[in-house]
DNA sequence: GATAGATTTTGAATCATTCTAAACACCAAC
DNA sequence: GTTGGTGTTTAGAATGATTCAAAATCTATC
């Protein structure tokens, strides 16, 4: 059920990974691959679950160390939702994230770059900003499927 | 330090409670008048250290008991930040929060509806929203104090 | 002033995450 | 091919914010 990564993918990996002087191994490349597998936004339990099944030793402290060393490198972001389980998405283009309540489902929301500088004129003068979090919620009216790969 | 309740702000929280049968207790008031004291957002510890200044006996738990039951009647928000201890603010118009990240202090933004409707305008038809939140990360520039009351 | 319902209190339980220390893997130098 | 260094993985313990459970306290009403 997990396929290996493309071409281009390991070699994103590696990539990001080299910046940090840290090397591509089994376990980074299954952790990494079902993230890409299914981007359903998956807890750490729920990406242990899935890569167990194709490295039954892999350990969760593993996958824990794992994520935290692909956030460190930009290749994944962590997306939370009030304090429930932290998920990991790795979609790494401007987007933000609608939470279905009824569902617990997290979309990915594209966004514009128009709506980005909306945002950041309403900053009073003195506030510089790294980054800008936004998050809906809400529910999705039947409307086929809002796929989740 | 923690001045009583302006006639206004107790009938607001005496309104808010009612709604759910709920009553204004001594502890209640206390918590509630702390938020509004010094808006920093602070966490629950926080809030507990500050309210046990005017009310020795006061438990932890009932802090908790207290911003939740606050939290339910809508008279204060949540502010999460990744992982971290969740912080509470008594502002009820719409803002989005500014987290400082060398202080780690948390400001409020005003944000105003042309924004909202901006951001309502990016989501994909069957995506109903009940609420949007906005984070921005960064640091502040001198630029005086930004004060949290 | 007894009874019921809500609230508060204490202390224990939960559970996601982090930490620790021991095993491993890999590679380059000897 | 052994050794030393460095980064990685592993199992299990520790942490810490939050939630839970149950007893004690309050308050309003009969
Ligand atoms: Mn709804
Ligand atoms: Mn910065
Ligand atoms: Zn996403
Ligand atoms: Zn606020």
């Amino acid at each position: 059920m997990i396929q290996n990564l493309s071409e281009h993918q390991r070699e994103q990996l590696q990539e990001a990974l080299a910046h940090g002087g840290q090397k591509v191994t089994p376990q980074r490349e299954i952790v990494y691959s079902v993230l890409l597998a299914k981007r359903d936004h998956p807890t750490v339990d729920e990406v242990f679950n899935r890569a167990r099944e194709s490295m039954p030793g892999l350990s969760l402290a593993t996958v824990y160390n794992c994520l935290e060393t692909f956030v460190g490198c930009g290749l994944v972001r962590q997306v939370n939702h009030e304090r429930e389980s932290t998920r990991y998405c790795p979609n790494l283009a401007p987007h933000a994230h609608f939470r279905d309540e009824s569902t617990g489902r997290v979309h990915d929301i594209e966004l514009p770059e128009h709506v980005l500088s909306t945002l950041r004129s309403i900053l009073p003068n003195g506030f510089e900003t790294d980054s800008i979090e936004i998050s809906f919620h809400g529910h999705t009216k039947n409307s086929r499927n809002h796929n989740s790969n």
